[in-house]
RNA sequence: GGAAGGUUGGCCGAGUGGUUUAAGGCACCGGUCUUGAAAACCGGCAGAGGUGCAAGCCUCUCGUGAGUUCGAAUCUCACACCUUCCGCCA
């Protein structure tokens, strides 16, 4: 959530912030919220501080074998006067709470202002889109040849649960094992497994579980929720904690499936791997000191940009305006990969600067150097979604016999193969 | 599913109704000493909020939430989590 303090100091530029965002801030509310939190806690904060005198003056004069009665009735009344404060003074803390914690992060200056994707705006382009010399198949076809099998999904768990058999089931196992293999050999992060459940509290810390529970599945009866990325379980490892300012900064990743219920997205993507309810991705997050946060995100984009590389995969990557940038993000870039059976360019991972707002819904913090404690920065991003890959690899390796080249890079993960055949579904190549 | 024990500051840990203003230790920071370091010694050191130019002052927080009381880390109730044992089990 925002700082308070800066919403107290200097409230008309967290409002011209957020309203390049789209977003309009009621000050009134804030206002009215602030105005009566003072009122509140200036009495109650009174009242408390007579009853412990008061009550200080009993226990001395009890242990002296002193008559204390006199004191006790100058105390009469306070209790319930003072139980009346505090209770309102809580429920205004609430209120006050709940109004901040659903206000989206301001994004950064150099954001460009725009309410959708069509202004989000192209910073770099990798890679030439090949050329081919037969009718171009989507990833759906190319994969029912290699084992991709959305009926036997569907006939398990619905729409959007894919099944893979045999030669595209090892690909999308090659390119996670990849993906995570480079992350942590190359480019510094810890590994780490974790759960795929969180907690709501865990929810609320990396976004707004009041705004997008909806897109959680939650488990019935429980306070746990499956999560949609591994960033969920990951950036709450500092969950209320304090962290030395050497153990700075911190870098993990992780390999999870994610499950997201796709709300408000029927008739979006149908067919295909490219929306599905669950996917697995490689998450890259970093824990870091403010003053990094900037330059660390930009080399944690770089972190995602280097998977497509070595799978020689065409990409671009694109600043997202105000208005299409998330909830809790500062600034966010969407690396985009080409997808020769759309004939467009996809996202295929979202690499975020949170600046301090998730530290501060999470109180995760540091001791800087000169003892001061402050939240810490967090940025994450796909390394990549696993399943949006295995669609660029069908569409981008495919081969007019209905075969799929195997990516040089992968060929280690592939126990060697070259190329997946089409026929069988355990066709290896 | 059954039983027992536990949850105190960055970490460990004392504390069973009132000078607890949470002992002590570790870690950390500053200093003395030293060629430098270590050791030793001295001092500092929880978080959050409010108020104030500042020094400071005030309030809250001992797993969470209620309750008893003039007063709760301490007593009562509920819940959560952790540990150990038994049973079942991938």
């Amino acid at each position: 959530m925002l700082d308070i303090q800066l919403l107290r100091k200097d409230l008309s530029a967290a409002i011209a912030g957020l309203k390049r965002r789209g977003f309009d801030f009621d000050e009134a509310a804030f206002r009215s919220f602030e105005a009566e939190r003072k009122r509140l806690q200036s009495r109650t904060e009174e009242l408390q501080a007579k009853r412990n005198s008061l009550s200080k003056q009993v226990g001395i004069l009890k242990g002296k074998g002193e008559d204390a009665s006199a004191v006790l009735a100058e105390g009469a009344g306070l209790g319930e006067e003072l139980k009346s404060n505090e209770s309102a003074l809580a429920a205004n803390q609430e209120n006050l709470n709940a109004f901040l914690r659903v206000i989206p992060n301001i994004p950064r200056p150099e954001v460009p202002e725009g309410a959708s994707s069509d202004d989000n705006v192209e910073v770099r382009r990798w890679g030439t889109p090949r050329t081919f010399d037969f009718a171009v198949k989507d990833h759906v076809d190319v994969g029912a040849g290699i084992g991709l099998d959305f009926d036997t999904g569907a006939k398990l768990a619905g729409a959007r649960f894919p099944v893979m058999k045999g030669g595209i089931a090892r690909l999308h196992r090659a390119l996670a094992q990849f993906m995570l293999a480079t992350q942590t050999e190359e480019h510094g992060y810890t590994e780490v497994y974790v759960p795929y459940m969180v907690t709501g509290e865990c929810a609320d810390g990396v976004s707004s579980l009041a705004k997008f529970e909806d897109q959680l599945f939650k488990i019935e009866g429980r306070d746990l929720y499956l999560i949609p990325t591994a960033e969920y379980p990951v950036t709450n490892f500092v969950r209320d904690s304090i962290v030395e300012a050497k153990d700075l900064p911190l870098k993990f990743a992780a390999h999870s499936p994610c499950f997201r219920s796709e709300a408000g997205s029927h008739g979006k993507d149908t067919r295909g791997m490219i929306r599905n309810h669950q996917f697995d991705k490689v998450e890259i997050v970093q824990i870091v000191r403010p003053e990094d946060a900037a330059a660390a995100h930009e080399e944690l984009t770089g972190h995602a940009e280097a998977i497509l590389r070595k799978l020689e995969l065409p990409y671009r990557v694109m600043l997202l305006c105000t208005g299409d940038t998330g909830f809790s993000s500062a600034k966010t870039y969407d690396i985009e990969v080409w997808l020769p059976g759309q004939n467009a360019y996809r996202e295929i991972s979202s690499c975020s600067n949170f600046e301090a707002f998730q530290a501060r819904r999470m109180q995760a913090r540091y001791r800087n150097e000169k003892g001061k404690i402050e939240p810490v920065n967090t940025i994450n991003g796909s390394g990549l979604a696993v399943g949006r890959s295995l669609v660029a690899v069908l569409e981008n390796y495919q081969n007019a016999d209905g075969s799929v080249t195997v990516p040089k890079a992968l060929v280690p993960y592939m126990g060697g193969a070259t190329v997946i055949q089409a026929g069988s579904p355990s066709a290896r190549g």
